[in-house]
DNA sequence: GAATCATTGTGACATACATCACAAACTATG
DNA sequence: CATAGTTTGTGATGTATGTCACAATGATTC
């Protein structure tokens, strides 16, 4: 049913119908078609259709799609129903900034440690959270089965880290370092840098 | 030369080659092949050399290219070879991180203004920057000739702000905002979503 | 409950993107 | 300066993604 062969694009795009469908529930909509779903999101109507095909059939023909049973399936299907329990690494200015970042301490990904190699900050508190030292890493990863890693940290020190995560046994990176990251098959990067954003948009410009 | 009918997901491959030709030439390296750049940012060399053909000739066969000089090519291409000035709307924990991230203080992106619709914010200061009312947007965009905006306002609010902002003329948004925002033709929004990438991972583990 | 209307799910088709493979052009060497 | 070795740029080809259009199905109306 779920399995690979599903492009990787049809993924993303389930988390933009999810968002939106949160969003239509939250203002208390119960039906939508796929033609209303496709003004909201942007995507054809024809597209969230087939996009959905992949995972089964969730609509009702004549009708439309119910909005709360279609989060829930979407949120099934991305594994969004269940908590994750994730580690930062890098405690500089956006590690804080993750830190306290409120979809962190209590959606369904939760930050549960902070390392940095800083001895200066070492011991010192982000929050609730005492930062550890990077020697760390492996037992508490290991502790809390720990299957995702933010990267917080310099370019320079973004590869090597990397590196420690996926030994560790980390196979989803979200990394806001300026830098490509290589990683074995079956470990999972996606990056995050605004400056890359802009600089898509400044071309049109 | 340029102008569209270059794809979208080339434009964006293209700051992914900036990164990593800026972060060679840091290394003291003058000349890479297509294959060697293609190791670094996990792009087939092939896919790497069509890339650059949408825009020109590049390289010196028999030998590759020159790092720095495709590197300026590149950011001559994306106009990231100027500096751009951008307004930041909604000055919470996420705008102040925002305002503090270096790379918006002094590389070719810089945050020349902050706005928030909070009255007890008003006039206080974020770094240097002193925290605007949103009624002063459409004078400081105008007299700053300003054409990007990023969105560090709530979900519930991020469409009407970016609706005032278009009307003030900004032509890219890059949104932090957990929802689909609708814009005119022309108008360019990029989105940033920790949550969103997080969940395209999930999925696969 | 028959007839009309709305909407899905999906095969067939179209378009966009990625890879292949090779001629052309340059370097390096003796 | 001729030969061997590299590497580019790109047309031809293959694959993946998006759109179309319609049969099937359920809702709605009178």
């Amino acid at each position: 049913m779920t399995q690979t062969n599903v492009p990787d694009i049809v993924i993303r795009r389930l988390t933009t119908y999810l968002q939106t469908l949160k969003h239509m529930a939250e203002l208390g909509k119960t039906v939508a078609s796929s033609a209303e779903i496709g003004r909201w999101t942007g995507v054809s109507p024809a597209q969230f259709r087939k996009d959905l095909s992949y995972f089964g059939e969730f609509g009702r023909q004549g009708l439309g799609y119910d909005v709360g049973f279609l989060r829930d399936q979407i949120e099934r299907i991305l594994k969004s129903d269940q908590d994750w329990h994730i580690v930062l690494v890098g405690a500089g200015a956006l590690g804080h900034a993750l830190m306290n970042y409120q979809a962190f301490q209590e959606g369904h990904f939760q930050i549960v440690a902070v390392f940095d190699n800083d001895p200066s900050k070492i011991g010192t508190f982000v929050g609730q959270r005492e930062i550890l030292p990077l020697e760390r890493l492996a037992a508490v990863i290991a502790e809390r089965h720990i299957d995702i890693a933010i990267l917080a940290v310099p370019a320079a020190a973004a590869q090597q880290t990397a590196d420690s995560l996926v030994a560790c046994g980390v196979r989803s990176l979200l990394s806001y370092a300026p830098i490509t990251i290589t990683v074995p098959r079956g470990v999972h990067v996606r990056y995050i840098d605004p400056v890359a954003s802009l600089q898509t948009m400044t071309y049109y410009l």
